[in-house]
DNA sequence: ACTATCCCCTGACGGC
DNA sequence: TGCCGTCAGGGGATAG
């Protein structure tokens, strides 16, 4: 699933493809896209024309900064996608185009229509965001975990608190902190705060050098895999041995996702 | 105001 | 062969 190093590798391969280019059309045969939108026509007129000044990622969320009164965000949601140098009419699923003025196109590739749209004000506070997990300071992070009273895993899943960290990562993260994902956050020590920070870091540094997890759904934009689904620990890995004590892998559910954790070593 | 639960979608897969 | 249940899960909506 799309979550902070699967949208930055996307991100990264879009960005010379799009930056500076105008938005020659934007076409679409899924209303639902753009559910949270006054209309897709208003969405038309707003970024037909205009330039797109950069192409930025704040957590899992994308933005197109236009030069017009607004941006255009989008988000991949579970099985959304960015495809480019490719023809829709070859393509499945295809939600989206948009038509740059160089003749390219960028691609929205979404077999479940998850994904949604949204035209934002230039400085925009409706997204509820929390800082994105690989700009949040050590200090701003142990502040935010204190603060709440619930479940780590849950803490690191909620975006308003910390923005970028899906089901995948968070299992990964707390696997290598050695911090069991049904712990309260009211209980950890600060050493355990730290770590959990640490690998935050590393995890998805990590992530973002092999390109992300190709499971499912998600590709990169050349069509291509994400290399970490081999590197990974724990997610998915119900009954297999840990790497780090030959324990077996376990499975329960928190906040409605499938949460995979070693018995032995994460405490 | 806060938290927990439901639900949107589609395809893959296992069991019978 | 094909039908059915389960799983994948981000986040908005809604109930409490």
């Amino acid at each position: 699933m799309p979550e902070l190093p699967e949208v930055e590798t996307i991100v990264r391969a879009v960005k010379p493809y799009a930056e500076g280019k105008k938005i020659q059309a934007i076409r679409s045969d899924t209303p639902r896209l753009f559910r949270e939108c006054k209309s897709f026509g208003a969405v038309k007129k707003a970024v037909e024309g205009k330039r797109i000044i950069a192409l930025e990622r704040i957590g899992k969320n994308i933005v197109f900064r236009l030069d017009g009164e607004y941006d255009l965000w989008l988000h991949l949601m579970m099985s959304g996608s960015l495809l480019t140098g490719r023809e829709a009419g070859k393509e499945t699923y295809i939600r989206m185009e948009i038509e740059l003025d160089n003749g390219k196109k960028i691609l929205f590739r979404d077999i479940r229509k998850f994904g949604r749209v949204r035209l934002v004000e230039k400085i925009d506070t409706s997204m509820r965001l929390g800082p994105d997990a690989l700009v949040v300071s050590f200090s701003q992070f142990a502040y935010i975990i204190q603060r709440k009273k619930k479940a780590v895993k849950t803490v690191l899943l909620d975006q308003s608190l910390v923005c970028g960290i899906g089901n995948i990562y968070a299992d990964e993260i707390l696997w290598y902190a050695g911090v069991m994902p049904l712990r309260n956050t009211d209980s950890l020590s600060m050493e355990e705060i730290k770590k959990i920070y640490k690998y935050m870091n590393t995890v998805l540094s990590a992530a973002i050098r092999v390109a992300g997890t190709s499971f499912r759904d998600y590709r990169k934009p050349d069509g291509s895999e994400g290399g970490y689904f081999a590197a990974r620990k724990v997610y998915q890995r119900t009954g297999e041995a840990c790497a780090k004590d030959g324990a077996l892998i376990q499975r329960t559910i928190i906040a409605q996702r499938g949460t995979h954790f070693c018995p032995a070593h994460q405490l």
